[in-house]
Order: C-alpha cells, then structure tokens, then sequence
DNA sequence: ATAGGGTTAG
C-alpha cells in the first residue's frame, strides 16, 4: 500500500511504487541528494514527499522527463496539480516547449497551471506569449478560474510597454489586488522600467504597508532611470523607517553613487555593507568593483575582487571593463586569460569590453579575432549592442570602411549605431561623410537625434566649416532642449569659433553653465587661434577667479593662444603656473606649444635647448614645431636636425617631408627639395593634396589647387584675371619663393593664382553679394603669397574674407590681416 | 504548490 502524504488528503496508487524506487534511488546517486522521505523501501508504508521529488528533478532535464514518465506510466500525469508542476519543471529547465506541450494537453487548466505556463513564458524571455498567454486566460476566466495575486507579479514583468502595463494594472485594481506587497513591488518596477517613474512613486507612496521588496523596488526604479538624487531620498527614508538595508539594498544603490558625484556616500555604504556581513554577496561585491572602478580607484576594485570568496562571470567582466575604463588595455588583456583558464566562458559582456580594449592596444589582428569570435557565437544578431562596439572598434582602429560594413548588415540600427558611425567618421577625418551619415539618419524613421548625435556631427560641422548646416543643429538643439547642455554648448561655442563667428561664440559661451572647465577650454582656445592672445588671458583670468579649476586641456589652448600672439613672457609664466600652482605635469603637447612658442618668435636655439631639457622623449609634434619654427626663421641647420629626429619618430607623416622639402625650395636649394622628395617617394608616401572649401547657400564646394573641373572653372579664372591685374597696380609682386616647383617664372605665376584657396575666394566672390564676409577653409596652411594676395583682395573687393587655415584664422579686412603677419 | 525587488556595456 503506497501513501501519499499531500497537502489535499492521502491518495494511494499500488502500481507506483516498484517504479518509483529505483528513481529515487538514482537521484540519490545524482550527487544532490534530495531529501526524499522513503523510510523503508521492504515497508508498506511510504510517505513520500513529492515536492522533494520535483525539486530533485529540477537539476536536470533527463531527470524531468523520467519523472514525467512515470507519471504517465502510471497514470498520475492526469492529475492537474502534477501537471501544472510538470510546466513549471520543464520551464524552469528551460524547456519551453515541453512545458507548453503539458500546458495545453491539461484539459481543465487551474489558475495554478495559468501562472505555471504564463511564468515559464517569462522564465524564457518569451514575454510576448506570456501576455498572449494572460489573455487567454482572461477570456476563458470564470468564477472558478481567474488570475490571483500570484498571477500579476509575473504578468507585469512580461509587460513590454506602458500600454500593457497599464491594462494589467486596471485588472489588477478591478479584481481588487492592491494591497499586494508583491504586485505593488511590480507595479513600482514595471512603471521605473518604462520611465515613468513618478506613477512608481505613486503606487509607492499610497502604500500602506511597505517590505523590503518594496523599498528595493523603488529605489532601483530611481537608479536605473538616473534619477540619483531620489534614489537617494528614498534610501535614507527606508533607513530612518528603520528597515534593514539588504544586498539587493545595496547593489542597487551603488551603481548611482559614483557617476553622480557621491563616491564618498558610495564608501560609506561599502562600511555598512562590511558590518553587515554584506560584503561577501556576489551582488554587492560586483557593484563595489563598478563603483569604485568609475571613481578610478582601481586599487579598490582588484582588492574587492580578490577577497571575494565565489565570483561569477559577472565579477571578471565587472574587473576586465574597470581595467578598460581607466586606460589599461594590457592588464585588462591578462585578466581575460586568467579568467579562461578559470573556465569561466566569455559572454556578451566581457566581448564588448574587449572589443574596446583591442582598439586601445591598437591590435589590427586582435580586433578581427573579436569580431570572428562574436560572429561564430552568432551574438550579432541578438542585440545593437555588440555590434555597436564592434563599429567601434573599428572606428577607433581607423577601419572605417569595416565600421560601415557591420552598420549596413545590422539589423536593428539604433540612435547609438548611427551616431558611433558619424563619431567614427568624423574622428578619422572624413567629415563630410559624417554628414553624409548623419543627413541619412534624419531621414531615417524612428530615430530620434540625441546629445550624442550632436556631440558627434557639430564637430564635423566645426570641421568644414559649415556655418549654415551647423546652425539649423543649432537650431534643433534649442527644439529638444540641448543648448545648455554644457557638451552640446561646447560644441556650438566651437563651431561658431571654427567658423570664424568669435563674437557669436562668446555670445553662447557667456549662456552656458560654466562650473567646469569644458566650456572655459573651448572659447580660450578660440581666440588662441582667431590671435586674440590677450583675450584669451583675460578669460583664462576670469576662470581662476571664478573658482574653476583649470584642467590640463586649459593649459594647452592658454599656451597655443600665447604662441600664435607671441606672448612669450606670459606662455611661459602660464607654463610655470600650470606646474607649480596646479601640480599638472606637462605633457608632449604642452611641450610642443612651448617650443612653438619659442620657436615662432624667432628663439629657434632656445626652444631647441629647451626641447634638450625635457624629462620626457620629445615626439613628432615637438619636433615638428621646431621645425616649421626653422622654416620660418630660415634656420637651416636646426631644420636638417629636427627633420632627421622626425623622419626617425614618426616617418610616415608626409607632411614633415613637405615641411622639409619647403625648407629648401624657400632658399632655392634644388637638390635638398630633391633628395626630401626622394626619400617621400622611396617610403611610399604621397603629398596629401591640398583643397579649399566654401559654403554658400548651404552647399560647401571644395575646390583643388589647378582645378579646371568645377562647372563656373572659366568665371572663376576670368575673376582671378581681373582681381590680379588690379592687385599688381596696387604693388602686388608674386613671391615666387612659395613656389615648390622648379619651373620657369610665367608658370609659376600661374601655379600661385591657382591654389586652392584663390578659387575658392573668387568663387565666393562670384556667388554671393557685395561686401558681404567670405569664409573659405584650407586644410594645410595658407601660403605666404597667397596671404598677401588675399590681404590686397580684401581691398580691391571691401569685403571681410576669413580663412581658415590648418592651424589658426586669418581674418583679412581693407588690406590687412587679423594676425598682423605673425603665424 | 506558483510570485516581486539586485551587479557588468556601445
């Protein structure tokens, strides 16, 4: 005689036992022994324990279908508690479609066996077929079978937007279940997951009686919604109740405290977390190494990790993007190994951190066994996410063409896609694509710009100079509310800046909020390179005055505005300034403003001592200041030096050969030009050609040095004609000296009437009123004669022309130069 | 018998 000892009364079933035994009996050789009650297998009398029996099972799927078996076999699957648990198993395993087999074979299903089908939808993130599921059950619902407060916790999970939220909370009200602890804990979490987060915290507040749950629920809605400062509101009320916080407490609050500038509060909930025996919980630990991780302590976060008793996937990748995060690759690299061999199989997670750790070593080889590691696990596909860092990645290694290739097969583009591809291609220089991207993008259906899209495509804008397409951004930053945001108004100051509107720079500069140094950074170096020195050291001045601390970028564009002025004396009180009141340590940039600084002012010997001086290995920029120092100041010799020490550091830059090859060709020495030329053509390098650009009417033209293909080629050449004619009775003589090429005189004043920027101005000239301002922007610097050149035009024309060139502006009015022939 | 709230990313 079998007995069955049950909650609903004692059933009996003689043919059971001679096949339950020996089940048992192997579950009990399956090294988790359940704590079955079989007292003696020779008795009579069993007592039996059949939730032991299901919890046994739930180790393993073979187990789950022996155990169904049996019941078949023996005719108890008919019974509905045992199939409605069978549902369960089998979705807790991760069967869904053994569980809902079982489901619909039920022919009368229970409210039990509802929540078992609905909860094993969402156990396998089918969330969908749960709330068809739920549906079902609503219309098939009697006074016998209906949902039950067992059934809502569950529903709203798998609620996939506000609307079926909010359904399944009329229900909820409708069937009078509001005084649930769980379903309001749901509630509070399905509304924070939406956004909207103040119906949470009116759910949350109407509550009468509040658990841990509940608390956590809440507060976790704050956190995940950035909303930092009620999160911690709600916190320190769920303290001053009195409730005890709890790990779920405290990895939901830490993640908040260091991006929000509570890193201290964050170290106080570490103490609270170590007297609390919090410490070791796998949660908590995971959130102390992210945290502390954010406020670069990255001493804390390996000590967090290596006391941890057990860590999970969760702990390596946490340590791995910590190592990522703060600049090293190399460490991060190591750790991944370690965690391999520690059998710990990498995940989407730790792929992504990778993927950004490879582009920081800068590993062209590593970066293609990423991506084929994520293509064979076929992750793809699963979310934007991955793929985003892989376009990344790519970005950042310069394979932007790779970058665009996974763009175009993705099949889900999000905000993010698109404004990693503009970032991606305004980063390697190629701005005009990243327009070209960001035009398709507002074509695009269902995206919406963001602070990122216009942190990426303004300075794209700034880059060409784009005056008109950058203010319609403008324009759409006010819209959505952007302007003041201090990343898009740094943008805007600079693009204004970039394209020759200091005046309106200022404007924006003097709106912003300005307690960090971003915005003070930006305008200082615009008019550092617009030659306002003096400006922009009176600005520097309000900074300090204003208590904003100056940060190691300040200190570049206060250097850079000093040597384009030629304020000598003040660069270099600023670079002792810097070291001696603010305790940064010049980096090779500061270097390089400070022999361009010297350098330009004609002391090429003392910035070369200067460069002998320094603690640190001078790279390719300081030299290079000092050798277009020496160009300038004709200092051949220093030149020969700082061109062989530029060919050995960074040899593949063509510009230096340029440089070099100028040099010579200024002074006539032939067979220098030559042999630098040589040496280019031996290392295989091309001179990057050099082109002008202008926008009228919205519409940028680029224009090539000798360009004979634009469609208003004849106008333009009959316009430079004429303004050469007018030029010559002015006193205009062609220098002939920036002339690289060794030809004949009548040539080479053909050859400078050509360059780039002359047809671009007389373009301007042509296409847009009398006397109104021309932009135009040169990618290299602007040469000598056509500096004088331009000056004279701006006479002959009466109008303001403003270039840009490579490295600062020249604003040309009535037959003078803003930079007063210093640059 | 079945349910809620937690840590990592571009």
């Amino acid at each position: 005689m079998f007995l069955r000892k049950h909650r609903f009364g004692v059933v009996s079933h003689t043919d059971l036992i001679p096949k339950l035994i020996p089940l048992v009996r192997s579950f009990n050789s399956f090294s988790y022994s359940p704590s079955t009650n079989v007292v003696d297998e020779t008795s009579t009398n069993y007592e039996f324990d059949f939730n032991q029996l299901f919890i046994s099972c739930n180790k393993s799927i073979h187990l789950a279908k022996r155990l169904h078996a049996l019941l078949l076999v023996s005719g108890e699957a008919k019974n509905i508690y045992f199939s409605a648990k069978l549902v369960n198993l089998y979705a807790y395993l991760g069967d869904i479609s053994y569980s809902s087999i079982t489901f619909e074979q039920i022919r009368t299903k229970n409210v039990f066996a509802w929540n078992s089908m609905i909860f094993g939808f969402v156990h396998n993130g089918c969330s969908r077929e749960a709330i068809n599921c739920y549906y079902r059950l609503l219309v098939t619902s009697s006074s016998r079978v209906r949902p039950d407060f067992y059934t809502f916790p569950v529903v709203l999970k798998a609620c996939g937007d506000l609307v079926d939220g909010k359904k399944v909370h009329c229900w909820v009200l409708k069937l009078g279940f509001c005084l649930d602890l769980f379903i309001d804990a749901s509630l509070i979490h399905m509304y924070s997951k939406f956004g909207f987060v103040t119906d949470a915290r009116k759910v949350f507040d109407v509550m009468w009686v509040r658990d841990k749950g509940t608390w956590n629920a809440m507060i976790s809605g704050f956190c995940q919604n950035g909303n930092a400062v009620e999160a911690l509101g709600v916190f320190e009320e769920m303290r001053m109740e009195g409730v005890q916080l709890d790990s779920t407490t405290v990895s939901s609050i830490l993640p908040v405290c260091a991006p929000f500038g509570e890193g201290l509060k964050g170290i106080l909930i570490h103490v609270y977390a170590i007297k609390h025996g919090l410490e070791f919980d796998v949660f908590v630990s995971n959130a102390l190494i992210n945290m502390y991780a954010k406020l670069g302590e990255l001493v804390s976060s390996r000590k967090v990790f290596d006391q941890m008793i057990t860590r999970d996937l969760v702990s390596w990748n946490s340590l791995i993007s910590a190592y990522e995060q703060n600049n090293d690759p190399i460490s991060a690299l190591k750790l991944f190994s370690e965690m391999t061999e520690n059998k710990f199989q990498p995940d989407v997670f730790t792929l992504v951190s990778l993927a950004s750790v490879v582009a920081q070593c800068g590993d062209d080889h590593k970066s293609r066994s990423v991506h084929g590691f994520i293509m064979r696990r076929s992750w793809m596909c699963e979310d934007s996410f991955i793929e985003n860092a892989i376009m990344d990645m790519y970005a950042k290694l310069g394979c932007i063409d790779l970058a665009r290739k996974v763009f175009e097969r993705m099949a889900f583009k999000d905000v993010i896609s698109w404004n990693t591809l503009i970032t991606g291609y305004a980063q390697n220089g190629l701005a005009s694509e990243a327009v070209e991207v960001f035009r398709e993008m507002e074509w695009c259906k269902g995206i919406v710009p963001d602070q990122g899209t216009l942190v990426s495509i303004l300075p794209a804008f700034s880059h060409l100079g784009s005056l008109q397409h950058g203010m319609r951004v403008h324009g759409y930053s006010i819209k959505i509310g952007l302007c003041m945001d201090i990343f898009v108004g740094t943008c805007l100051i600079d693009l204004y800046v970039k394209c020759g509107r200091l005046d309106d720079a200022m404007l924006l500069f003097k709106q912003v909020p300005r307690r960090s140094s971003v915005p003070w950074n930006a305008i200082i170096s615009g008019h550092g390179i617009h030659g306002d020195g003096e400006v922009a050291l009176t600005i520097f001045g309000e900074m300090q005055d204003d208590g904003v601390k100056p940060d190691h970028v300040t200190f570049v564009s206060v250097l850079s505005a000093c040597s384009h002025a030629g304020l000598v004396e003040q660069g270099k009180s600023c670079f002792q300034l810097m070291q001696q009141k603010y305790g940064i340590e010049p980096s090779l940039k500061h270097y390089g403003c400070m022999v361009d600084l010297l350098g330009r002012a004609g002391h090429v010997d003392i910035a070369y001592d200067f460069i002998k001086n320094m603690p640190i290995r001078p790279d390719a920029s300081v030299w290079g200041a000092l050798l277009g120092a020496c160009k300038v100041h004709q200092n051949e010799e220093l030149g020969k030096v700082a061109s062989e020490q530029l060919f050995e550091v960074d040899p593949e830059n063509v510009g230096y050969y340029v440089l070099v090859s100028n040099m010579y060709a200024s002074t006539g020495k032939w067979d220098g030009v030559d042999k630098v030329r040589a040496l280019a053509r031996d290392r295989g390098l091309r001179k990057t050609p050099g082109w002008s650009s202008i926008e009228v009417n919205k519409k940028v033209d680029v224009f090539y040095s000798g360009n004979q293909s634009h469609p208003q080629c004849e106008e333009i050449y009959k316009e430079l004609g004429g303004l050469l004619s007018k030029m010559k009775s002015l006193g205009y003589v062609p220098d002939y000296s920036f002339v690289l090429q060794d030809v004949e005189d009548d040539e080479k004043e053909h050859i400078l009437t050509s360059h780039s920027e002359r047809l671009a101005i007389a373009y301007g000239i042509i296409n847009t009123p009398p006397k109104t301002p021309i932009r135009i922007f040169k990618n290299l610097r602007v040469c000598g004669d056509c500096h004088n050149a331009t000056k004279l035009i701006s006479r002959i024309t009466e109008r303001d022309i403003i270039v840009r060139d490579s490295n600062r502006f020249h604003h040309f009015r009535n037959g003078h130069c803003s930079c007063g022939d210093y640059w």
